[in-house]
RNA sequence: GGCCCAUUAGUCAAACGGCUAAGACGUCGCCCUCUCACGGCGAAGAUAUGGGUUCGAUUCCCGUAUGGGUCACCA
């Protein structure tokens, strides 16, 4: 077989070497251990939390060792491609503080652009470039072409083909495939000729010189020393629309825009034999791989599956509608990819995630569940520490989004806002009532609507009630300080025979009709309609004199 | 089914082959306390399993089990 023949018939477009390439995309000038990473998602719907770890460890990397973070567009399947995604996901991963440097960027016409001398980034677009390096390996021999009618074509693509196979005794079906496979080697010049005349397309496929009875060794970042089997499958290259495949299209792109970590998940283990096969073939220095761990959900039986597309809290914009502040995610992403990062946190809590040493050597090899507590409690944490005038900006902005009556309420008067948020802040012990700004309606909602939801104790004596907002309403001065508002509740509270000390009243209950706290929450309940509140004092001073008054008058004419 | 990866409390996780196997979240109890929230103290709770190597194994090796992944002209 003539294989530079061979080559020629099959690329007659192709003019540029392999070695123009490499002179076309240099080796980048960076400082020592800089290091260059990717994310490469294909467009094929909205960024779920699964993919937000890898860019997150692919652009601490970069950019905490002052290297190059890119963003490529893997849209080699237009049958899966969808309209929009490309931008979505861009606008997303920006929304969680993901930059990147190089790449597909938006642009001014809020169309995908290139970014960076080492483009184009969709790999769509980068089709002479791999017909180059599948020209050289079918010249070198290393590839070979399946030619297939296009009836035989379309039925491939009708077929479900994974069904079919599933369907199918594994063995059986292994070893037809394989027979077939070998057939297919032995193409002749002649029968190129023939098909490439009679119009047919052909798939590139590599010819695999691998024995899977041996091993090859091999170090991955994460997952330490592996024995993988060698590849030989002749897998395919170029699809017969001259599309690359991923394992292709990887090893090219990869080598070309001068990644130094790939950075993937661990379903992509199984084929690593594949992207060494090529590598190697091509004559490309192989960059490090970091295959990690995916995350994990719980499906019904209890047992654990990868968090997938249609799991709750796997769509991020799910987050933002549950009312999740961005630092608040990437945060809980942090304490997932190291495990030390709580740590460092507690002894560093002002300093940003950014300052973090992000290091490969402390992530976990294995998958880890979901879990909305913990991110629950970070973003507690993290909101605990934000000033009420952020707190405010940020429910306000919510709320306007996601609940227009509330972010009505809270916008109307951003000063009594920030004053209710301005509640138990600061200070080394802030309240933490909210882990979402969902949740600020049920906590202070009651500022602005006044609802019933709790009833008062049915073993309180109504007439007690009543009385003490009577006088409560009788003695009421807004002026007063704290001390003096709460010394006369307790002064309310001895006058109808309540304890007004909680010592007092544990020391012998049988002396008192109640104690100082009942009294309280006689107020409590008139004022907001609930059993559990921020600080009476300050309620009422933020509701006005003319709003507690009539809340409390309301309350009194129930009884 | 073949191949690959993983396995320490409910969850996330520490522990050069060497104290009584950390810590965080969650749960529960107590304290503080005008409720809630915060905070403080405390409790329950784990090395999947069977062999080996070793003075000694969560750690190293082999088997088993369980879970996950993968086996496309998808990525």
């Amino acid at each position: 077989m003539d294989y530079q023949k061979l080559a020629e018939l099959l690329f007659p477009h192709v003019t540029e070497t392999p070695a123009a390439m490499e002179a076309k995309f240099p080796p980048r000038n960076l400082p020592e251990g800089a290091k260059v990473t990717r994310f490469a998602p294909s467009p094929t719907g909205f960024v779920h939390f699964g993919g937000l770890f890898p860019s997150t460890i692919g652009e601490r990397l970069a950019h905490q060792s002052g290297g190059v973070f890119m963003l490529r567009i893997e849209d080699t399947d237009a049958k899966r491609e969808v309209d929009g995604a490309a931008e979505g996901l861009i606008r997303t991963l920006e929304h969680y503080g993901i930059r990147f440097d190089e790449g597909a960027v938006i642009g001014e016409d809020g169309t995908i652009c290139d970014k960076g001398d080492y483009g184009p980034y969709k790999q769509s677009q980068r089709g002479p470039i791999y017909h180059v390096f599948a020209k050289q390996l079918v010249s070198e021999g290393k590839a070979y072409p399946v030619f297939t009618t296009k009836e035989e074509l379309e039925a491939l693509n009708a077929a479900d083909k994974k069904a079919e196979i599933k369907a199918k005794d594994w063995h059986e079906d292994q070893t037809e495939a394989r027979e077939k496979m070998l057939e297919a080697r032995n193409i002749t010049i002649e029968e190129v000729e023939e098909n490439l005349k009679a119009g047919n397309p052909f798939v590139l496929r590599i010819l695999a010189d691998g024995d899977p009875e041996k091993k090859l060794r091999f170090t991955d970042l994460i997952k330490g020393n592996l024995e993988i089997p060698e590849n030989d499958e002749d897998f395919v290259l170029l699809k017969s629309d001259g599309i690359p495949t991923y394992h292709f299209a990887h090893a090219v792109d990869d080598h070309l825009m001068g990644t130094t970590h790939v950075i993937r998940g661990e379903e992509w283990l199984p084929s690593l034999p594949k992207h060494l096969m090529l590598f190697r073939y091509l004559g490309f220095k192989l960059p490090k791989f970091m295959h990690i761990a995916q995350i994990m959900r719980l499906d019904e039986n209890g047992n654990k599956k990868k968090l997938s597309k249609r799991d709750m809290g796997a769509n991020m914009d799910d987050y933002s509608r549950m009312g999740y502040a961005p630092a608040c995610v990437c945060e809980y992403i942090m304490t997932l990819l190291n495990s030390n990062y709580e740590e460092w946190h507690m002894q560093n809590p002002e300093k940003p995630y950014t300052d973090f040493p992000f290091n490969i050597k402390k992530m976990s090899n294995s998958g880890c569940l979901f879990d909305f507590n913990k991110l629950n409690d970070v973003s507690k944490n993290i909101i605990s520490r934000m000033s009420a005038k952020e707190v405010t900006e940020q429910v306000t902005a919510w709320a306007l989004e996601y609940d227009p009556a509330f972010g009505a309420q809270l916008s109307r008067d951003p000063a009594m806002t920030e004053a209710i948020f301005a509640i138990g802040r600061g200070g080394k012990k802030p309240r933490k009532d909210l882990a979402t700004w969902a949740d600020a309606k049920p906590y202070m909602g009651f500022f602005f609507d006044y609802v019933q939801e709790d009833e008062y104790d049915e073993s309180f004596d109504r007439a007690d009630i009543k009385t003490a907002l009577e006088q409560f309403l009788a003695s009421y001065d807004p002026a007063d300080d704290m001390n003096a508002w709460f010394e006369k509740v307790k002064g309310i509270a001895r006058a109808i025979g309540y304890a007004d000390d909680m010592k007092a009243y544990k020391a012998d209950p049988t002396a008192f009709r109640g104690n100082i706290a009942d009294v309280s929450m006689f107020l409590r309940v008139a004022v907001t309609g609930k059993l559990n509140a921020p600080d009476l004092y300050t309620v009422m001073q933020i509701l006005g004199e003319d709003e507690t008054r009539a809340r409390i008058t309301r309350m009194i004419e129930t009884l």
